[in-house]
DNA sequence: CGTCTTTGACCGGCGC
DNA sequence: GCGCCGGTCAAAGACG
């Protein structure tokens, strides 16, 4: 794998992924690339400085372990909103520990029968905490944008779609994907983009508890290491099984591995670069994980 | 027959 | 309190 002491933000990655840490601006990038069918570029981070120049470095696994588990900690309470006022803390009820344990109660022995449309299970779908008077538990989000003239891009995963609706501000439905492991509390939103229909975002939330069983629908993926293993890659690298299109459908072009302004990066939150100068106004996808002072 | 998609209904959070 | 909206459920249908 090639280097990412320093990446260039701007630069264009040609191995399948690039990961990296920066543990001193508590920041923390990723960038896909498909073989420049696909690139992608993903950035989240813990307490992003605006003026701050990224730093990156190398992180032995035990502050990579620490900062993974910070991370979890963070991206959940930000990413259910600000919500300090009134509601008690917003993320304050989520656990403290660390996303894992959102599922620790039951993921693992969740029954979930996504796969069967079964009935409706008296326990708890994972992620939605059904006890009253308490929050909904969210994962850690991670926001793509691709160039696409589909939506619902491969990954390695297989997933169930449970439910679209229409989006606010915008003329394209969000399509809502649940991994179909029956171990696995992943989600994927898809999205197409109303600034640019020819982009699709897509949000994952949570990270896989498995490995990507093959290809289901196009070719195989071996890889050992996917956003799993609480996204805490055992070195500053970091792969991930390239985005992929449906073979049967035209590939997908490049977006880029647009730089993120520097001034952008704010709050702990998931920044998603879109392949036009401004950011989209529509308040969907994009209002929850793209900070107001963005748009 | 098993898996997946579609789609209307339902629920909860949040702003006013 | 009310209405809007995002997210999820689940029955029914489609598909291989």
């Amino acid at each position: 794998m090639e280097d990412t002491e320093n990446p260039d933000l701007g630069t264009e990655f040609t191995s399948e992924s690039s990961w990296t840490r920066g543990p001193d601006s508590d920041r923390a990038n990723c960038f896909f690339s498909n073989h420049g069918e696909n690139s992608i570029l993903c950035e989240f981070g813990w307490n992003l400085q605006p003026d701050e120049p990224a730093r990156f470095r190398d992180l032995d696994p035990v502050e990579a372990e620490e900062r993974s588990d910070l991370a979890g900690n963070l991206e959940i309470q930000q990413l259910q909103g600000p919500s300090p006022a009134g509601s008690g803390g917003g993320g304050a009820d989520v656990s403290t520990s660390n996303y894992p344990s959102v599922s620790s109660s039951s993921s693992e022995d969740l029954p979930d029968k996504s796969t069967g449309s079964g009935g409706k299970p008296p326990e708890i779908p994972s992620t939605k905490v059904k006890k009253k008077g308490q929050k909904r538990i969210r994962q850690p989000r991670f926001a793509f944008v691709t160039k696409s003239e589909v939506d619902h891009l491969e990954d390695g995963y297989r997933w169930r779609k449970y439910g679209q609706k229409a989006v606010k501000n915008s003329p394209f439905p969000r399509s809502y994907y649940r991994c179909t492991n029956s171990k696995c509390i992943v989600k994927k939103r898809v999205e197409r983009s109303s600034e640019d229909p020819t982009t699709v975002i897509t949000t994952y939330e949570g990270q896989h508890c498995h490995h990507t069983a093959g290809f289901p629908r196009g070719g195989i993926i071996s890889h050992e290491a996917t956003f799993s293993s609480h996204m805490n890659p055992p070195t500053s690298q970091f792969h991930y099984p390239g985005m992929r299109l449906p073979r049967e459908n035209p590939p997908s072009t490049v977006v880029q591995s647009q730089p993120l302004p520097v001034g952008a990066r704010e709050g702990n939150t998931v920044h998603v670069p879109t392949p036009t100068p401004q950011l989209p106004t529509d308040e969907g996808l994009l209002g929850d994980i793209v900070p107001p002072g963005m748009r």
